[in-house]
DNA sequence: TTACAACATTAGAATATTCTAATATTGTTA
DNA sequence: TAACAATATTAGAATATTCTAATGTTGTAA
């Protein structure tokens, strides 16, 4: 049984916002695409074929929550998953998915 | 190295439902509340200080994804957490939360 | 320095979410 | 059955999200 305080020193507030940017299909997609690889903003808008700027933007909000973050190369910048929290998440939906290999 | 095949597996669309569940702090609050134990509609509207159609409105959305489930007793319904990888999940953000213990 | 490639930013329309207020439904008890 | 308690549902206003289209910024190479 869990005690309250042990729940009561989550900061709910925060970690919605994780959840918040997992919430959407195309994040969710960018967090699974660059878990242990880097990818520069244009190959992440071709592998989900959606446009530069939407890329972008979605990039953005996962950057501003400290989900992913960007290597400079040049003008090139490739993101990659850098939160504990959130690979641990995605480890969980792939043994979800991969549980009979 | 992840295999693109592996991650590929995952239904995006509809595990971002789950986390779109888990964006909004009451829900999550919610989540914390219920995870071991049962709570019914009054108890988890006057633990979260909210009114009684929030509080209703919420419950039938994590219901709706599997989050939650609802057993009766008279008039009350008493709900609980009864999804593994939701448990999973919130028990990550308890072990960030208590590390020192 | 000019041109280009890569990326970021902005504005705004379309859509989705979340609350309040009011009302409906259902089970229990007098 | 009537009254009540507990929960669910509905409508709609306020707010937030997400896309497109256009434009801005920055680094590199001719």
């Amino acid at each position: 049984m869990l005690k309250i305080e042990t729940i009561n020193k989550i900061d709910f507030e925060k970690e919605s916002q994780i959840f918040k940017a997992l919430a959407n299909p195309l994040r969710l997609k960018m967090v699974g695409l660059l878990l242990n690889d880097e990818c520069c903003v244009t190959d992440v808008t071709n592998a989900l074929e959606i446009s530069q700027s939407t890329s972008s933007q979605h990039l953005g909000i996962l950057k501003n929550l400290g989900i992913v973050y960007p290597k400079r190369y040049g003008t090139k910048a490739c993101y990659i998953v850098n939160n504990p929290e959130v690979k641990m998440i995605i480890q969980i939906l792939i043994n979800k998915y991969n549980k009979n290999e």
